[in-house]
DNA sequence: CCAGACGTTGTT
DNA sequence: GTCTGG
DNA sequence: CCAGACGTTGTT
DNA sequence: GTCTGG
């Protein structure tokens, strides 16, 4: 999975992490959520860090409502979907957290997570992004060179989806699924490598320096963005 | 040929 | 139950 | 991922 | 846009 995680990393300590800047100063963010607008660095632009929405809205779809569903895009058949085929190939990008949450079922209701690295350190996310026009929408004979194009333009809408793969032996006691993350030397490829060596990428990150920590069920909320989510509590 | 889906997660 | 919004 | 809505008519 | 199902 990977429906929620952190970033809360300095600005400065982001941008020499992924070598790219902010426009503007980042909020910490500690419950980041799908549908919101997210940094990201794309393969077309990889020295900024640009803010786009979670949840992938392929350029064919008529709704923009179909970025809901595609949070998440499996790795074993990331290449062949009609949906993330194109992205794969010719649009990828760097997901920057800082940890990531799972919800595991209980008795008493479902106990979220914090999985990080130990030291908190951030880390690359393999994501697939796409570029969104709204369909045209039908203009009077009287309504050419009017509006129509700057609206579009207004409303091109940029998103990203996050890859997941097997998980690791510490995520498998929470989850059958986890967010393909990158080792800082391999992301150069996934931004700008072919396809075939892009997804040689694909596979699960060791747990040998993370770990895994139960957190405050505010956290299920995406309101509650504060420090207390990241905060280890009893079972 | 056209119509309709196109996705993931988890759960049953 | 299912969909939308964050 | 979870939370919260899920509808219409008419009136202000 | 492209693929699958009818």
């Amino acid at each position: 999975m990977c429906g929620r995680y952190s970033l809360f990393t300095p600005r400065e300590e982001l941008e020499e992490r992924f070598d790219a800047t902010f426009e503007t100063s980042p909020e910490p963010r500690y419950n980041c959520a799908p549908g919101q607008r997210l940094p990201v660095v794309t393969n077309d632009d990889p020295g900024a860090f640009r803010s786009l929405k979670w949840g992938l809205v392929p350029p064919w779809a008529d709704d923009r409502k179909v970025g809901s569903n595609l949070i998440n895009a499996r790795a074993e058949t990331v290449r062949e979907k009609p949906s993330f085929r194109e992205a794969f190939e010719r649009r990828r990008c760097l997901v920057p957290a800082d940890g990531f949450y799972e919800w595991v079922q209980t008795e008493g209701g479902k106990q979220p997570y914090r999985v990080a690295f130990e030291d908190d350190r951030p880390f690359a996310m393999a994501g697939l992004w796409e570029r969104w026009k709204p369909p045209q929408t039908q203009t009077g004979l009287g309504d050419f060179a009017g509006g129509g194009a700057a609206d579009a333009e207004a409303e091109t809408l940029e998103t990203f989806t996050v890859v997941t793969a097997e998980p690791n032996e510490l995520v498998s006691d929470l989850h059958g699924r986890m967010s393909v993350i990158l080792a800082p030397d391999e992301e150069e490829t996934w931004l700008h490598g072919d396809g075939d060596d892009a997804a040689a990428l694909l596979d699960t990150y060791p747990d040998d320096e993370m770990r895994a920590y139960p957190v405050s069920t505010r956290v299920n909320s995406p309101a509650n963005d504060d420090s207390s989510v990241v905060e280890p509590v009893e079972r």
